[in-house]
DNA sequence: GATGAATGAGGATTCATTCAT
DNA sequence: AATGAATGAATCCTCATTCAT
């Protein structure tokens, strides 16, 4: 991030009607992400959606991967804030842990389209799948530094974490899962982590922050 | 007109020609789906790519999502015969999943082209999972039995399976798994399923039948 | 007609098989004609609907425009028949007039298929309509001859004939006509050429032959 | 946002360039039916003739259908300004069929370009026809009721009608009709409607409005 | 004679993108 | 900033026709 461009955008504050434009777009984009999925929605469906013309949209963006990009990013952020959020002043890494996996699966049950856009865009791009674990990924080497979890490869306890929260996120889009859901996938994945079942069902059944 | 012909003719007996032309379009769209999507395949690539006319596609399959289903029950199929082949005669469910799971991480070391058809295919539908984990259902069921997996959740615990070895495919796929990592994910499977981290361990180790 | 083809013909005598498998085509293709226009039938559902294969087809015609040919005269040489057969002894022009206007209607009412099959084919092609109205125009001349008929232009005279008698068809296919149709479009017809009101009337209500 | 662009959004205000290019596709389209037929025509041609693309056909028409209806009410429309514009101040109800059978086989004389389409047209689907009978059939319930024309059943008569001049129309598209067909036709469907020879006669001679 | 697999030209349709207003 | 008309490349799909068996 240089100067120059830091100075070029305080010199053009972006106006309100174009961050407006901008947000209407975006959502739109995110609800039509997640019904029908990337590669299904067209451009002139986004600007319907958003409720501007067709010429618009490229007054905001370039091409269609500039849109996906940003949606992820868009994705990213309010996860790391719901993260940061829940989990700011809890030092325990299985604790942090017990509360990111649940977190996720419980967004799923309330904001369902976030949950599938999520699905559909991180199983589109490879990309954005690291910058949402990387959360993740900090807890768990917190996680061996505290002795809590044991595992031989780090590669590996993140497929077990991200592999086993994205299907449970796709267990309770598809209804197949009930209340408990993010408290049981939550215990499994403590447990795979090396955390005994009991202490992983005593984690899991905390009140959320 | 001989009985012979006239049974021959109620069985439709598939022509050899017809046969070898759909196993060719097949392997194609196998072959493609694996490198680019099944969203990115056009019809008349599968047909350029197994060398027949673009209008011979449509003498086999009517539309794209058809060849998808055909191209998934295939990769299904192979599995089961697999899984089958590979566990026949072991009886413990703990040492099943230890050979299942493994089995799955390890062709995706052995055929890349087969496990990201199937990754692509099965982030592209929802009917086929169903399919492909069937086995591992079956096996999940009979370790409870046995007392060998303790779990409060179907649903959940084929989550935890399903989703860590997906993950751990595309972690092979994208380069980022060593030659462990079939043995290291299932024994993080096993962990989440409530075997001793010292017996999975074990367990993972033994040669694959 | 030349001595040599029909010496050619008599030498090798079209096999049974053969006439039967043409006629199947025949009545296949007739039958789709009524149905669905000519324009909109696909030879492979000719074949189809004939119960034999695609390329059988083509060992009987060679191009579309060859069968749609050979249902129009097929469709004119039953016409003939019918004009023949139920006027033959018929010498007032008037008399055969009724007869064969109304039998037309008629037909329409008995055979659907026949129907829409003839006026599909006369609007798509112009050739066969003139075959068709050979009769008619003998006919009409006759009527004049026999000072039956008035009318100044036989052009004129034959397009109220032809227009209304297949107006007449097409409205009991759509079904806005009732049992009496045949009769009434007879009658205004007749009077169109001269003959008065009370004589029309008796005409079109003598038995048909 | 002023009140008048929102009335004007609501309305939503065909642009001029769009009225303009929906006549360059239409009249382009009906030029080709004329020429061809409706079923031979491809979207292509149509655009090619109308000086556009491909793709802009479809910012206007849906499907192929969609021309063609579009088509038959712009006929349509051209008819009833010509019969209304004919017969605005006659009351006789057989002048008025006098006057408007001439001048629909005239305008076929006139304009080739109309007519073929017309038939073209009204052959093709069932619905348009109707509403160009509209006017015809207006004409003929006038007539009975004032004494003028004496027929058993209506439908039956405007076979006569409409049969005797679309059959009429062909002839001088064909080119079999003389200068005095428009007369000819009209008298023949007058005689048909009880009108005697010598009045009919009459009528067809008089001038057109 | 019959079969049906293969062909490929041609038509329908979609959609990202440009641009004058 | 917004508009929406126009574009044309790319894709899907159909179907008449050929030909080896």
């Amino acid at each position: 991030m240089r100067r120059a461009s830091q100075a070029a955008a305080a010199a053009r504050p972006i106006s309100r009607v174009r961050a407006r434009t901008e947000t209407l777009l975006l959502d739109a984009a995110l609800r039509l992400f997640a019904r029908q999925g990337v590669g299904a929605t067209a451009i002139h469906e986004i600007a319907a959606e958003a409720g501007v013309s067709n010429g618009t949209f490229y007054n905001y963006f370039r091409t269609r991967d500039e849109v996906v990009e940003a949606v992820s990013v868009r994705l990213a952020e309010r996860l790391q804030e719901e993260i940061t959020a829940s989990a700011a002043d809890v030092t325990d890494a299985a604790e942090r842990m017990a509360i990111g996996t649940r977190r996720f699966v419980l967004q799923a049950v309330r904001d369902p389209v976030w949950a599938a856009a999520l699905i559909r865009v991180s199983t589109s791009r490879a990309a954005p799948l690291a910058r949402t674990a990387a959360p993740a990924l900090h807890d768990l080497r917190l996680g061996r530094r505290q002795g809590r979890f044991t595992y031989r490869n780090e590669v590996a306890a993140l497929d077990l974490i991200t592999g086993t929260v994205l299907a449970g996120m796709r267990s309770v889009l598809e209804g197949r899962a009930g209340a408990e859901h993010p408290a049981l996938v939550a215990g499994l994945v403590l447990r795979g982590l090396g955390i005994s079942a009991a202490e992983a069902d005593a984690l899991v059944r905390r009140p959320l922050p």
